[in-house]
DNA sequence: GGGGCCGATCAATCATAGGA
DNA sequence: CTCCTATGATTGATCGGCCC
């Protein structure tokens, strides 16, 4: 027992909590892809970028997420219809831009 | 970038909100690193999470400093004093290497460091 | 046919940040 | 200030692939 924390003095001492824009950035992404969360490293690169954090805290951001989200799905019931609303309109728009490119041509 | 032969098994809910996809029914196995107390038979695995003693990541740090990789003669000889599996140590060294390279990738490239001189 | 390594991930835990 | 929950990081161990 007295094996104690041994640990004592990591990194995690000094966390920061990330800002309110990269977190919902990350959400946005996780749940327009809430099939298969898993972004390549170059999908990573260009969150991190996005988000002003490493690939590491955009690795680390995704696990805990994942196995967060599936120990309690009904608890993030809310945040996924609320992403999965917001990106339903961006998915509309490009439905309808695409749909203007495809009425002058058909195959 | 379209994934296509995802959701082999969509599940039901009428309602319109979330499926259980694949990914949410991973389910990682127990770790076989039974150890302290074989059991008696029908193999019940420990199943736990071994906290390694202050000790035992000194030795492990103080060896790896030394070689990056281990030798079949060096793992035996490790776990014996250590009192380790040579699957953990070998565990422990292929963790330890992966970790060396994320800390040589990170610490090579914080470049914008906002606030650097304060 | 098996063993080790790598890369990614899991899962449990730690320690702190933030809110009531 | 005291709980209590949310959240980022760490880490022993697993999974799938690859190589020899």
């Amino acid at each position: 027992v007295m094996i104690l924390r041994s640990r004592f003095l990591d990194a995690r001492r000094k966390r920061r909590n990330f800002s309110k824009q990269a977190t919902e950035i990350l959400n946005e992404y996780f749940y327009s892809h809430l099939s298969n969360p898993y972004p390549s490293e170059e999908a990573k690169e260009e969150l991190a970028k996005k988000c002003s954090i490493t690939v590491s805290q955009v690795s680390n951001w995704f696990g805990n997420k994942r196995i967060r989200y599936k120990k309690n799905i009904g608890k993030f019931q809310e945040e996924a219809n609320l992403y999965a609303a917001k990106t339903a309109v961006t998915a509309a728009h490009a439905v309808a831009a695409a749909v203007q490119n495809n009425q002058t041509n058909s195959p | 970038e379209q994934e296509a032969p995802c959701v082999p098994e969509p599940c039901p809910s009428a309602g319109g909100s979330a499926q259980t996809f694949e990914w949410m029914r991973v389910k990682r196995n127990p770790p076989k690193t039974g150890k302290s107390s074989e059991l008696g038979l029908a193999g019940q695995p420990n199943a736990i999470r071994t906290n390694f003693s202050t000790k035992q990541l000194t030795e492990l740090e103080k060896e790896f400093h030394f070689n990056k990789y281990l030798t079949r003669a060096r793992r035996v000889e490790i776990a014996a004093t250590l009192e380790l599996n040579e699957t953990q140590v070998k565990i422990w060294f292929q963790n330890r290497r992966m970790k060396q390279k994320k800390r040589e990738k990170e610490g090579l490239a914080p470049a914008a460091a906002p606030g650097a001189a304060k």
